[in-house]
RNA sequence: GCUCCCGUGGUGUAGCCCGGCCAAUCAUUUCGGCCUUUCGAGCCGAAGACUCGGGUUCAAAUCCCGACGGGAGCACCA
């Protein structure tokens, strides 16, 4: 990173406090975050609640809840809405010397001016009496920087700083109704909390000017500001455009649905914390737009996954197998295949449950193990399978996941991409019937495990126990 | 439409600022093999890329120009 000593970083993170966190805010959250930590900076957490129509109390805490759940740990962490009295001050000292006006052309005339880069009669009125402004209605008028109406960027054509807005304030109710718009408070509070190397997608590239400027205008110091892409994952858009609407209409469970990119959709699919900052991790902080696919993410969680989920067996659509001459055995199930997790005993009779993809390869003569217990030949073969024990000698042979009359049955849901096309895909939600073995009661809420030749399934057991497939 | 940004294998990325050590990195993916009482993981191997066209240079993925493609902005939202 340029100009970044040891000890001398600060970065934020600066959501706006409107939603649940998402996979994109994860990225700019795990960059910021890890950079502070690479220079052994400091990072802060920064609430931008600057406009009341949009804020909401509850997400203040859901989103600190969930940079917990990352694992993110902040150094400090405040409101940009608690500096509104700096930001009146400094704004006072821009119109004082003479960087800003008050405008109050109509919205229409304002973008009209905008487009025809034309200044207009307030620009250049001799009285701008901040004091006024604020005696102002709603709509009425707004304070402008003194850009350039004439700039090839669009952004510099004379911004707005601050508008009037009645409505409560979730923090400070009717304490204030002149807000500050992005273009001030970003600029203003990087460069006063000390933030060295703000990041910020790339969207903003165009008000980068902006952005000094209005430092340039007020002789305040000036960050390195950085841009990176957005992260977008193919048919799992984050936008709140395209969600909301969903859990509006309850087409999925709400946001914390696992087919939806949100933090907490995430989590309860079976994604880890720690994979979702590997993933962003690895796509670095390029500016070149990429469209990520879910798989890669899934590949790093799996790999996490693989060493700490406890195996089990479940069986997908079972179908019945009858052995003949079967011994009574207790199996002895491990856990894991490599890691000691400990083991469970299953009592086994005559009378098994197989998967039905497995069942239709089989015909008369077919032999396949039952895993970690012995081998059958298949006798006959109908809706229900006969067959017979065939010794315990390990072959080269099938082996495959059973259940006894000992189990439960258990719905695992498979969440897939929610957009197909860039409409809502409605059978992005599918669910598999099954019959697990019983010791899925040693397995506690929200743990993930593995249904072996199955996928990785996190278990929920709020009322009834159900699976959530997080990936193969 | 105008302005800006971006363009390395199927996907994501390193390298580009400071041209040569790049017959291009790493991961994922796919395909083989090994291992394994899971179609998981692990190990080994293979496949596969510098958007195109000019220019500068002894030498270009790297610098310049143009084309094409993609994205963003043109909000009193961030």
């Amino acid at each position: 990173m340029p100009d970044a000593r040891k000890g001398e970083v600060v970065t934020r993170f600066p959501p706006e406090p409107n939603g649940y966190l998402h996979i994109g805010h994860a990225k700019a959250a795990v960059i910021d975050y890890e950079y502070a930590r690479m220079y052994d900076g400091i990072f802060i957490l920064r609430f931008d609640d600057t406009n009341p129509v949009n804020e909401k109390k509850e997400f203040y805490d859901a989103q600190k809840e969930d940079l917990k759940w990352l694992g993110i740990e902040w150094d400090k962490e405040y409101r940009t809405s608690d500096n509104l009295p700096k930001h009146y001050e400094l704004a006072k000292e821009l119109l004082e010397r003479g960087c800003a006006y008050i405008c109050t052309c109509s919205e229409e005339e304002i973008r009209k001016n905008r487009r025809l880069g034309k200044e207009c009669a307030c620009r250049n009125r001799k009285e701008q009496p901040w004091d006024e402004f604020f005696k102002m209605k709603e709509g009425e008028a707004v304070l402008r920087l003194k850009g350039d109406m004439k700039s090839q960027n669009t952004a510099m054509r004379d911004p707005i700083l601050f508008r009037i807005i009645d409505h409560p304030h979730p923090i400070h109710g009717t304490r204030f109704r002149v807000w500050p718009t992005y273009d001030f408070y970003g600029a203003i509070e990087d460069s006063l909390s000390g933030i060295t190397h703000p990041f910020r997608t790339k969207e903003y590239e165009l008000r980068d000017e902006v952005y000094f400027y209005i430092l340039d205008c007020l002789d305040l110091r000036k960050p390195h500001l950085m841009e990176f892409s957005r992260l977008s994952i193919k048919g799992m858009p984050v936008s709140k455009r395209k969600l909301k609407p969903l859990v509006e209409k309850k087409l999925v469970w709400g946001w914390d649905d696992p087919r939806l990119p949100t933090l907490r959709g995430l989590a309860r699919r079976g994604i880890l914390a720690e994979a979702i900052k590997e993933f962003v991790l690895l796509q670095g902080i390029s500016k070149s737009e990429s469209v990520v696919v879910f798989e890669n993410l899934e590949a790093v969680n799996r790999k996490l996954l693989d060493g700490m989920a406890k195996r089990l067996f479940f069986v997908p659509e079972p179908v019945k197998v009858i052995v003949e001459n079967a011994p009574e055995r207790e199996a002895v199930l491990k856990y894991h295949p490599s890691i000691n997790m400990g083991e469970r005993k299953v009592e086994t009779k005559g009378m098994f449950y197989i998967p039905a993809s497995d069942a239709s390869k089989f015909e008369k003569g077919s032999k396949f193990r039952l895993k970690d217990l012995y081998n059958v030949v298949v006798l006959e073969k109908n809706d229900v399978i006969k067959g017979e024990y065939a010794g315990d000698e390990l072959l080269q042979i099938p082996k495959i996941q059973w259940v006894t009359e000992e189990h439960y049955e258990m719905e695992v849901v498979i969440p897939l991409l929610p957009f197909k096309n860039g409409e809502f895909d409605e059978n992005s939600l599918k669910i598999t019937k099954g019959y697990v073995e019983k010791n899925i009661d040693e397995i506690k809420h929200g743990e993930i495990v593995q249904f072996e030749r199955f996928g990785f399934v996190r278990i929920e057991k709020d009322g009834k126990t159900r699976g959530i497939k997080a990936h193969d």
